[in-house]
DNA sequence: GTCATGAGTTCCGCTATGCGGAACTGATAA
DNA sequence: TTATCAGTTCCGCATAGCGGAACTCATGAC
């Protein structure tokens, strides 16, 4: 019985889930861990320990936790285009402008990913929802990509990730969201209601380099607040010209940034 | 020739080298990475191929960088205690106040990670340095910690790490730091004056908890711009009565966030 | 067209490595 | 003292991960 599943390495998958597990549950003790996981408790201390000496968890007596190792690996992830560091201010002046919350959308293995985000009044929150993950056919941002896509790779996101359903008007039906996108794709502009989350409304534009998307900038707020011309017309015009700025800075320099006394 | 060496994982090792690697020479080809690492490339492409499975790396067409899961993962840890969301905003009046880079600054392993930085004037690079690790000996908020930890610990950290000069000014003598950490607690306040880096100032005060030090606030700039009482008094006092707000509101309340459809 | 080059992927045999169970340790409490 | 329980170390076994070689699949030279 030889059988040679499928190239992977086990010993990483099961590290990276003891991380995951942190992320999930926060502080937790070796034996919750190895209980979550279904794991030998001498299997779990040594991914712990193995993360441990490489800084990428810590320990505080009996209980460990994500190391900070995480916050520079995260950081690096969220500039790893220099586009996307330029976005954040629009981000800000969009979630000033509206008073709603502005984002920004990436997409990474078919799912969107929040970079930035911002709440326009109440400025509570400040970086919450980053690094978020969500379905792209169910939300403004998310069709303001696709629309941009060929439609095989829509075909490859659509097969691996359906069309769940998250709130009433969700589009569950692949030939539906086909013609939402060419919609989407005449008018430049992608629009959510209350697809994602009752109650609650959308609109984006795709950020365009060499004519493939590389993000969306998008608004959302309660449906009651975000409706007519104000949603239709206005914050799209922000937007877009937003995303026009965005597209003329071709100019994606590239730092190298000053190094003084970094520790690795 | 058994031999069992330390109770470590090989294959998690190396992935996570693959992991920094990444990180530090940002998008590369397979065989770079199996160059940089001095592995064989088909032990690389198995390592790639389990990350990018698991979606922490992507790759684009011939080129592999890290997945965006890590900001969630970076975030994640960034907020593992509720108290290091509640010094953002501090951090961000110090800035205003002052106009110079503030900080806040955490210890971890043994080094002092910034957990968030702001610049005062020019807001060019939000965020920029987030993650980013420094020894403790070595800057303001490094000593601020330094000083309310109990001696042995303050000896693994140097014997860990050492006391490696960076500018000038650094402190490289044990005792000499000794005597230093004594001040600062006396004080209540820690100084850099040219230590970490040659023209670059700071002070900085611990944050504490249950009387333990969980991080520090720290103010940096030129030599020339921070000195006299500026550096001395104003700047302190402000940081003061920012730390001693923070310590007030012990309610570090623990919210559970609202989840709608997050996808995992 | 052939041949060459080179990056990436798959195959394959070997054994080092990671696995779980059991034994051990050390702290806390009855 | 014994009991309990979390965490750590030990240990033998088989499997899972390793590197080298073979194979693909582009791209390009001639």
């Amino acid at each position: 019985m030889v059988e040679r599943n499928e190239e992977t390495i086990q010993a990483t998958k099961t590290s990276f889930e003891v991380v995951h597990t942190l992320q999930e549950i926060g502080p937790a003790r070796l034996s919750e861990i190895a209980a979550e996981l279904e794991l030998a408790e001498s299997t779990t201390h040594r991914h712990l320990q193995t993360l441990h000496d490489m800084r990428y968890v810590s320990r505080d007596g009996e209980r460990y936790q994500l190391g900070l190792r995480f916050a520079r690996l995260g950081r690096a992830a969220q500039t790893r285009d220099p586009a996307y560091e330029m976005t954040q201010r629009h981000v800000e002046a969009l979630a000033e402008e509206t008073g709603e919350r502005a984002q920004f959308v990436v997409e990474d293995h078919g799912l969107g990913i929040y970079l930035h985000v911002e709440t326009g009044s109440q400025a509570v929150r400040v970086g919450f929802g980053v690094g978020r993950q969500i379905h792209l056919h169910s939300s403004s941002a998310g069709k303001a990509i696709l629309a941009h896509y060929p439609r095989e790779r829509v075909d490859e996101i659509l097969d691996q990730w359906g069309l769940p359903a998250h709130a009433a008007n969700t589009i569950t039906d692949r030939e539906e969201l086909y013609e939402e996108l060419e919609t989407v794709r005449e008018r430049g502009v992608a629009f959510n209601r209350e697809e994602h989350v009752d109650g609650l409304n959308g609109t984006a534009v795709p950020v365009k380099r060499d004519g493939r998307a590389i993000g969306a900038l998008a608004v959302a707020g309660p449906s009651h607040r975000l409706t007519g011309e104000w949603l239709d017309e206005e914050i799209p015009d922000m937007m877009l010209a937003a995303a026009n700025e965005l597209e003329l800075n071709a100019t994606y320099a590239s730092d190298a940034g000053s190094r003084d006394h970094i520790v690795e």
